[in-house]
RNA sequence: GGGGUGGUAGUUAAGAUGGUUAUAACGCCGGCCUGUCACGCCGGAGGCCGCGGGUUCGAGUCCCGUCCACCCCGCCA
């Protein structure tokens, strides 16, 4: 290079009038008058205008002429007034460089899509061409943003008194959980390390060790299908603490995520976060993640389902299941027939035979597909139960008790959604606490771990451990924003006794508690601290703060929904001299 | 594994009932233009209509299969 780059374009203002500067970076655009050329000059700061004008610099005015979108250029000029061609859309918009010497770093080929901030280039396109989507400015904020988050996070908790330690990529496989991705090992043939799903059992271990207090931004691995707020490898902020009850920790997530959102994003928000039961949770808003945003409550009506003359739902309380309804106010009147039948075909993925739904027109009258099958007493009583008023669309499920409220749960984000009731820039926390230690896995006929199986139970709830583990309450909590779950921990258990315990009511024999875990049982009876913490997802947590509706838009290289990146094109196949090493032979798949 | 949406120039889209040479905008190339900033004007190039099969005199369009991307269920904290 010729010069050396000592200003970054968007920092340009008036007052820098008459300075000699030398910027660099891509051309944003060009506009050639045949005399002047203007090129919009981008870099990550921002955009400013050079004006190549041949009586001013000849040479460079020949060469700006061929400029490209994308070329890289290293520009020395001064810095003018515009004068009264001054441009409000840009920060830089009062001055412009008046070019003296030009010099092209680099040549861009014609880009697959326009470098600016709204364009709508399908992301199979933009994924392959991801360093290109990446100069975009949303992008651009996003990782910005990130860094950030980061940044205050690592801040926070140092200031704290936490230590960030690492813990191994290549570990063991504890098949519990989520499906590992494994690496073959060369040394020992069949062998196999997985990654982590999380540094869970570690940073146990490093309090045992007596370092008291541990964090890190860990990587973490799951071989699971994909969603838009789900990637096989995304990113915790651990945190692990000793001698702690559970409102240690969430005093301590709470400094947290109030730092990120005031230095990140400039809002403040409110602590203590209110706190909230799993049993409440789920029996008001369907979800162990409600959204509090908005109301809408559901409505127990199975005492009154229980013997109304509506077969439905008289036999799915018969069956043991509940009936619950879910009031949108006005719904009605701005929800069409064939939207309610869209709605209602949706809903019914969440495991739901059918929802039922009741309009009450301006006009008082009932509309609905069920009212024929009630009494007007008990249409009354209905009515009376849920507040139905005029202008209003109520939904009822009757099934089991997970399948009402996991369906009228999602009806309930949708209706909120469809219906405004959203301030999107209102950023609501809630801590959901009292999880059931277990919950009853049906096609395996045992329990599994809700949380994890390293869970404390809640000391009044011991007891029950033995006859009815079911009711058993654990130490875990989750912290969500909007409804969604942006970080969950717990009280980890600290007794190896308790620890076999409960490893026996997970249907986890000796000898495989011994096999999996064998290390971590012997290690907890070497004098292990009370201890607990949690893992906030920090993808999901960026996600939210940036208003961006999938997690792909805050990782730099994310994968497909099929676990491909389009740009390396990984996964992709090995030469046969490196699988022999592996001692690994390929079974072609069937068909 | 299942349900849904989409795939046509580089990009985004249009292309009723099957029918002549597949349109447009932006981008690209050439020319003109000294105050543009969504610059403007004139001209031009650019297509395995995702892929494979089938029906038909004839398929971008209909049928079957398949691949890819996205959203969701299952799965996964």
């Amino acid at each position: 290079m010729q010069f050396h780059r000592d200003t970054y374009c968007g920092t340009l203002r008036a007052e820098h009038e008459g300075n000699e500067v030398v910027v660099a970076g891509w051309v944003q655009s060009y506009r050639d008058h045949g005399g002047c050329v203007f090129i919009d000059l981008r870099d990550r700061t921002g955009i400013v205008q050079l004006r190549f004008d041949p009586s001013v610099a000849e040479g460079a005015h020949s060469v700006a002429d061929r400029l490209r979108h994308e070329d890289v250029v290293i520009v020395k000029g001064a810095v003018v007034s515009r004068g009264d061609n001054t441009n409000d859309r840009l920060p830089t918009g009062a001055i412009e460089i008046s070019a003296l010497e030009l010099q092209v770093l680099s040549k861009a080929k014609t880009p697959p899509f326009l470098i600016e901030d709204d364009i709508d280039t399908a992301e199979l396109v933009r994924l392959k061409y991801r360093y290109l989507d990446l100069r975009r400015g949303p992008l651009q904020e996003a990782l910005l943003a990130r860094a950030k988050i980061t940044g205050v996070v690592r801040r926070t908790l140092e200031e704290e008194g936490f230590l960030d330690l690492e813990t191994p990529i290549l570990l063991k496989s504890t098949p519990e959980g989520a499906r590992d991705f494994l690496v073959p090992s060369r040394i020992h043939p069949g062998e196999f390390y997985a990654l982590p799903q999380s540094p869970q059992i570690l940073k146990q271990i490093f309090m045992i060790s007596g370092f008291d207090r541990y964090y890190q931004i860990a990587r973490c691995f799951r071989d699971e299908d994909l969603r838009a707020d789900r990637q096989p490898e995304f990113t915790q902020v651990d945190v692990e603490m000793s001698f702690v009850e559970p409102d240690d920790v969430m005093d301590i997530i709470e400094s947290v995520l109030t730092n990120v959102f005031k230095e990140v994003a400039n809002k403040d928000i409110t602590t203590p976060f209110p706190r909230m039961t799993y049993a409440d949770a789920v029996g008001t808003y369907g979800l162990d993640r409600p959204d509090l945003r908005f109301g809408m409550p559901l409505t127990d009506v199975t005492d009154w389902a229980a013997n109304c003359d509506f077969k439905v739902f008289a036999s799915a309380v018969e069956r043991g299941g509940i009936v619950k309804a879910l009031r949108a106010e006005g719904g009605g009147v701005s929800t069409s027939r064939t939207e309610i039948d869209r709605i209602v075909k949706d809903h019914c993925a969440w495991g739901a035979r059918g929802i039922a739904w009741i309009r009450k027109n301006e006009d008082g009258s009932l509309q609905s597909p069920i009212v024929k099958f009630f009494s007007e007493t008990e249409i009354a009583e209905l009515q009376e139960a849920v507040g139905l008023q005029n202008g209003d669309l109520v939904f009822f499920v009757a099934d089991q008790t997970s399948v009402v409220h996991n369906t009228l749960g999602n009806l309930r984000n949708t209706l909120g959604r469809r219906l405004n009731l959203i301030d999107d820039d209102e950023f609501n926390f809630v801590w959901v606490t009292e999880f059931p230690m277990f919950e009853w896995d049906e096609d395996e006929q045992r329990h599994n771990a809700m949380h994890h199986p390293f869970t404390a139970p809640l000391s009044e709830d011991a007891s029950l451990l033995g006859e009815t583990p079911a009711k058993v309450r654990a130490l875990a909590y989750d912290v969500v924003l909007n409804g969604t779950e942006i970080g969950g921990g717990s009280i980890r258990i600290h007794d190896s006794e308790l620890q076999a315990r409960v490893f026996e009511l997970l249907g986890i024999s000796k000898e495989e508690a011994e096999a999996r875990f064998g290390f971590f049982m012997e290690a907890l009876r070497y004098g292990t601290p009370p201890h607990g913490g949690i893992a906030l997802g920090l993808d999901r947590l960026v996600m939210l703060l940036t208003g961006k509706p999938s997690i792909r838009d805050v990782i730099a290289f994310p994968k497909t929904q099929r676990g491909t990146c389009l740009m390396t094109e990984s996964p992709g196949p090995v030469g046969s001299e490196q699988l022999e090493e592996l001692h690994i032979d390929v079974v072609p798949d069937d068909n």
